[in-house]
DNA sequence: CCGACGCGGGG
DNA sequence: GTGTACGCGTCGG
């Protein structure tokens, strides 16, 4: 028979001492498909000290049976450029599992120097050595097999494989989430779940919602009621069982439903078996603090994980990742409202309608879950990174960019007669560590800024800099000159020599150059393609391949990279660094512009027109000046910055001018300012978005000051909503446990004193302001209600000091500002508008502006920092004191 | 400035 | 399963 699906997992079982491969897939019409292969056996090679008759010897003697092969290869070697193939030796065994064994016994026997390629998984070193890719779609060629051991809808051995055009992928998503009653963090050794929440997509038995719940108080329309957790957990196993998800979704699964449910599978002596096969039940490892979850034929997916890398890469900015505020901002649809610490008293004392509530709360959780999920298309990347890769999707989903990375390494370094290194041993990378240490790994260059406003400021980068100066240099290990040869060679900044490409192209290079060219073409494609589908498919497509390409340079200096070589890692940076100090020297000795900022692979440059046309045609040029002059690495205008305001390295703001097909787009940059943080209130992101805006797009600090003022003026008021000034802390212990004086932990402690009803417990986040008041700030933390209802004062000295100031401290500094001049500016104005009406006096001895040479005064500063009637520079006092010279720069 | 903690998400 | 790995912010020295 034939069959086409989708590579969804791959793996091997040992029925009778030979290993079988399985293959797991989807067809196009969402059948679910499993291919055995028999035959393949592991093998690895090493690099002899003696003869190959002894070594043969010694394994026979040692491992006899375990050995099926010993024969002499030619290999080339992975570090180091060598002319030469190699003579090796190929270990073929018959037991996978055997391999680490057999290895460590030559490796320790000081018969061989060295081993290549013995931890390659075995379900890589099929893939690999078969050509296939995950999630790349599959014709598949074979007998239908009958077996009970796995459970797919077709079965068939494995005869002819192909890849074919990939098609849509057909998923069954399950979402589900657990709920448990306990006080704190319920433990599964000793507490039960008592609620299983599902929801299916596409549905089951026509339903989406559904909740397993463990007791026969309540039923409903999307509910099974039952007598225990037992019973309960027997359904959820039917439930996997009979709808046979592709994927199982829930939310931070990964470290707490997963273990949890599997956990109590096993208290409650049931089978653990929820994958796609009959013998080898669903594991959750934790090793180190790394926890994962496999599913045999099934890929787990927990969009927490997911986020945080989102929000790292800055795609997404999250200011907490709790599933109610992510599903908010993302659906615009929370969590129903039931804090953890009542759950407990609801299940079990609750009544009809309470436990109700507790069962939609449940539900609502896997929707909104599985809802975040479908609205940003959380896998697509990943399903385009495993195609890429040629790593399987669930791997793909947990590792690392370094693992997504390596298996495409190894793929092309045997497909060009190299061997691969092991990874290193902890030994080893402490080893390298040392070596890090003492050598040192010197990163990207980044350029003195000038702090202050700019306007009309050009900004051009290196367009993927690393990659390509991994490829102008030929960079990689297997060209890196260890030992002399008389072949033509490149010569990074770091001094660290390469053969030059006539010699010898390098597999990153020539990989890199793929990827490039790939993502052009896909990027072409993008542009053309009008179907939505599809051009969400190739957008990821092009993503994926920029994250492999950028990920190169990070693998040379991942410690327990294969391929680590500090020396390479350091020759990137060196070029890198190179390239952009020599950008900057173009631009400032063959121009009259200047450079006002740069990081790693981007240059900021003042220009001295208004026309954004003009400008983008300046940066156009500046462009090609640079190019003539560097050639590596292709420098490009990016955009325009109308207006700029620099506060440090990796910090600023400005506003951004794009090209785009219909004209221009305009929009604010921030650069290392974060608005959004979890400890600052809604008030301090408010206020800093409002004051940035101000100065960008209006162009005038004097009315952001005014703003400030005003805020300030409102906070003494008591006229900001309290909402706003809500600080979020959650409890992590038990109260007793905390040492020193926390304001949300002193505020509990007065609810219980108070005898509020639904005291938060732990794990419950708490919202609190602070008060006015003589004690320290920890104990004038409250709850926001009761504020509201007791009209208490605020503390708006603290909200000044603690909340808004701070980062807005940053933003006045680089015009010129410090702290207490803030501050005291705040007051004072506010002051002296009070008590003059808005009018400050034309004498010395009040606090505000005033012109050296015609004392005309200011209750701002004015936008040029000149005096507006006679240009004369203006003074901040501060009573008689002048305090400081006010100066803008433009 | 460094190194050891410890927390996040979940109930 | 031919595996054994987070990343950042805070606190104390």
């Amino acid at each position: 028979m034939r069959v086409a699906f989708q590579l969804l997992d791959c793996d091997y079982i040992l029925p009778n001492g030979h290993p079988v491969i399985r293959i797991f897939g989807k067809t196009e019409d969402g059948k679910s498909v499993v291919c055995f292969h028999e035959g393949f056996l592991p093998y690895f090679y090493v690099l002899p000290k003696v003869k190959d008759k002894e070594i043969s010897e010694f394994l026979k003697k040692e491992f006899n049976n375990l050995i099926v092969n010993v024969e002499e290869v030619k290999k080339f070697l992975p570090i180091g450029y060598n002319p030469e193939k190699v003579k090796l030796l190929k270990i073929t065994l018959s037991d996978p599992s055997k391999v680490p064994k057999v290895k460590e016994k030559l490796l320790s026997s000081g018969l061989v120097k060295e081993a290549y390629e013995a931890d390659i998984l075995f379900r890589y070193r099929f893939m690999i050595d078969y050509g296939l890719f995950g999630s790349r779609w599959y014709e598949v060629e074979g007998i239908p097999v009958n077996t009970q051991n796995v459970k797919a809808k077709i079965k068939l051995t494995l005869k002819k494989i192909k890849e074919i055009e990939p098609k849509e992928s057909k998923f069954r998503i399950l979402t589900f989430d657990i709920e448990a009653a306990s006080e704190g963090l319920p433990d599964p050794e000793n507490t039960e779940i008592i609620i299983i929440s599902l929801y299916f997509d596409p549905p089951y038995k026509k339903k989406r919602k559904l909740a397993l719940v463990a007791t026969k108080k309540i039923n409903g329309d999307n509910i099974l009621s039952f007598e225990s957790e037992k019973e309960m957990l027997k359904e959820f196993l039917n439930i996997v069982d009979s709808y046979d998800p592709d994927i199982i979704l829930g939310y931070n699964i990964l470290r707490f439903d997963f273990p949890f449910l599997l956990k109590r599978l096993e208290k409650n002596k049931l089978p653990k078996t929820l994958g796609r096969c009959s013998t080898k039940p669903a594991v959750h490892k934790k090793f180190g603090q790394t926890e994962r979850v496999n599913v045999p034929g099934r890929i787990v997916v927990d969009p927490y994980p997911i986020l945080q890398e989102y929000n790292k890469k800055g795609m997404l900015r999250f200011k907490r990742f709790g599933l109610g505020d992510v599903a908010e901002q993302i659906i615009g649809e929370g969590k129903i409202d039931i804090p953890h610490s009542q759950i407990k008293e609801i299940w079990e004392k609750g009544s009809k309608e309470e436990l109700r509530k507790l069962v939609d709360y449940a539900i609502k959780d896997s929707e909104i879950t599985y809802k975040v999920f479908n609205t940003l298309k959380l896998i697509d990347t990943y399903l385009a990174l495993s195609r890429v890769s040629g790593a399987l999707l669930q791997d793909v989903l947990d590792g690392g960019e370094a693992s997504r990375l390596e298996i495409l390494l190894i793929r092309e370094f045997d497909k060009h007669g190299f061997v691969v290194p092991l990874k290193p041993s902890d030994k080893e990378v402490m080893k390298r560590t040392e070596e890090r240490s003492l050598k040192g790994l010197k990163g990207a260059l980044v350029l003195d800024p000038v702090v202050g406003f700019h306007k009309n400021v050009i900004y051009l980068d290196f367009a993927s800099m690393y990659p390509n100066i991994i490829i102008g240099y030929n960079i990689c290990p297997t060209t890196i000159l260890t030992k002399k040869y008389d072949v033509e060679t490149i010569e990074a900044p770091n001094k660290v020599k390469f053969v030059s490409k006539k010699v010898r192209e390098g597999i990153f290079p020539k990989i890199l150059r793929q990827l490039i060219e790939s993502r052009n073409k896909v990027k072409k494609k993008l542009k053309k393609e009008k179907n939505e589908k599809v051009k969400q498919a190739l957008n990821a497509e092009q993503l994926a391949l920029k994250i492999l390409a950028n990920a190169f340079y990070g693998y040379t200096g991942y410690l327990r990279a294969r391929l680590y070589l500090l020396d390479i890692a350091n020759a990137i940076t060196a070029s890198g660094r190179f390239l952009i100090s020599k950008t900057k020297t173009i631009v400032e000795t063959k121009t009259n512009y200047k450079v006002v900022y740069g990081d790693t692979d981007s240059v900021m440059i003042k220009a001295d027109t208004e026309d954004i046309e003009k400008l983008f045609k300046i940066g156009e040029e500046l462009a090609e000046l640079i190019n003539s002059e560097l050639g590596v690495v292709k420098m490009k205008i990016e955009s325009v910055f109308k207006t700029l305001l620099i506060l440090s390295k990796k910090r600023y703001a400005g506003l951004s001018l794009e090209k785009s097909d219909t004209g221009y787009k305009e929009k604010i940059v921030m650069k290392g300012i974060e608005t959004v943080r979890r400890d600052w209130c809604t008030l301090t992101e408010e206020t800093l978005e409002k004051i940035l805006e101000i100065i960008l797009k209006e162009e005038k600090p004097e009315k952001a000051l005014l703003y400030i003022r005003d805020v300030i003026q409102k906070l003494q008021n008591n006229e900001i909503p309290i909402d706003k000034l809500v600080i979020y802390k959650s409890i992590s212990r038990p109260l007793h446990l905390y040492k020193g004086v926390q304001p949300h932990i002193e505020l509990v402690k007065k609810l219980k004193k108070r005898g509020v009803a639904n005291i938060p417990g732990i794990g419950d986040r708490v919202g609190y302001v602070i008060i006015q008041g003589p004690q320290m700030v920890s104990k004038r933390a409250e709850d926001p209600e009761y504020v509201k209802q007791n009209n208490l004062k605020i503390d708006s000295q603290y909200y000044l000091e603690s909340q808004i100031l701070p980062p807005l401290e940053r933003v006045f500094e680089a015009l010129g500002y410090k702290r207490q001049d803030i501050l005291n500016l705040g007051k004072q104005l506010s002051l002296s508008s009070i008590v003059n009406n808005g009018k400050a006096k034309k004498v010395i001895g009040f606090d505000g502006f005033v012109c050296s040479y015609c004392n005309e005064t200011y209750e701002t500063i004015t936008l040029s920092g000149r005096c507006i009637k006679c240009n004369g520079p203006i003074y901040f006092y501060k009573g008689k004191e002048k305090v400081k010279e006010i100066l803008w720069s433009n």
